[in-house]
DNA sequence: CGCAGGTTTGAGCACCCTCAACGAATGTGG
DNA sequence: CCACATTCGTTGAGGGTGCTCAAACCTGCG
């Protein structure tokens, strides 16, 4: 099955560019290109393939992941707006980079990733390490309710923690970041709606009911 | 149960100090305080203590983990002879750091992370970033078998590709690392010396027999 | 309206965990 | 030096969580 995803979160680059973006990141003030287009599914970069960017989300959502050799695949985080990616050791990229929606992003071209801007992208670039090891005691210890929960707490939270949660990504998309199946992430949704801890409006969007019943099943 | 741990790998500090430290890393040049030594399950930092160090281990082990509510455990790595650890976002340690064994530790203090070193600093964060991008995909998307290949071939990597392989961790601690019980790692060892693939010479180290097969169940 | 993709739901099973006992290795005190 | 305690590692039996396979169900769209 290919990797192509086409659902209809549709392209409004303009008034869908969030209010808060300038003076997030100081290097991607000024001298940058203007914000690159991508629809949904489209590829930003491949793993093997020449590195040395840095990018910013404006609007929209990205995922990053690996494959294995059979096909499974792990993304390892997902980026929205106003959020950065793209940190590489050496010249090549090591994973796998591709719009889940409609997505707008300004690309900043790096001479070297020893740079003399490091010092604005470290704390960045440790950011992301933190984030990531969160995530492996995820994967590592938590069960299957517990993945989702902390799943759907994350987003509020980087949502600005209101109820009304929207995922842009598809259920396979929950389920190979939270090292699941898809029916298992389905289950469980369901799950956390018959216990009114959620409701579901409609499949791309989450309403949180029980604040305290969803972080106390996330820990 | 506590996280004591005592083995017996003798404290000799003179005589285990490996012969390539400097020039590994240039932010631990000659600025810098003389070693600090930690016995076996010495605490080198805590979760929610101060931070603002980096940390470069110049001979034995250390570990980097995370605690939940109810004691389980995820290890986010192992820190060998050479390599640094110990960075963080803000002034405040996410994760707990211990020594596996008899360990000798540099220490560099930082004025702060958004520091003037940060171009030297960059390149070491990024590579630990991509390690545990790795390591989220292990957890993620492979089963017991593959885990236990892929730790002992990383681990053999580490150690310069020899097929005698070193193990200053306890079965716990891999365990924690693979987010596996101590029974399935035990098991999964024991299944791969009778396919002839390893074997065991003691309780800590591994010898790799069958190169290929390894490398193909790691995969 | 009918197709296509994504999602939900169900039944059965496999892998890994839990619980338990045993064995091995180390350190201690007599 | 040996008995003992203690910790760690191994092995076994049984059960549960999440996966596999399969079918039905939406939902949006041509």
């Amino acid at each position: 099955m290919a990797n192509l995803e086409t659902h209809r979160i549709p392209p409004r680059p303009d008034e869908a560019r969030p209010a808060r973006d300038e003076a997030v990141l100081s290097p991607f003030g000024a001298s940058t290109q203007p914000p690159q287009f991508f629809p949904a599914g489209k590829e930003i970069y491949a793993q093997g393939g020449k590195s040395g960017n840095l990018y910013m989300v404006e609007f929209g959502a990205v995922r990053v992941y690996r494959l294995l050799a059979d096909g499974r695949r792990q993304i390892s985080a997902f980026h929205l707006a106003g959020e950065a990616f793209g940190f590489e050791t050496d010249s090549t990229h090591h994973f796998f980079a591709e719009a889940i929606c409609a997505t707008g992003i300004r690309v900043l071209r790096l001479s070297s990733f020893r740079d003399e801007r490091a010092g604005e992208l470290l704390p960045m670039a440790l950011r992301g390490l933190v984030r990531t090891q969160e995530h492996l005691l995820v994967l590592g210890r938590q069960n299957a309710v517990e993945r989702v929960a902390a799943f759907i707490a994350d987003m509020s939270e980087r949502q600005g923690g209101l109820p009304q949660v929207e995922l842009p990504m598809s259920r396979a998309d929950i389920a190979d970041y939270l090292g699941l199946t898809i029916e298992t992430v389905s289950r469980v949704f369901t799950r956390l709606k018959h216990k009114d801890v959620i409701r579901l409006p409609n499949l791309r969007s989450v309403e949180i009911v029980k604040w305290q019943v969803l972080h106390d099943l996330a820990a």
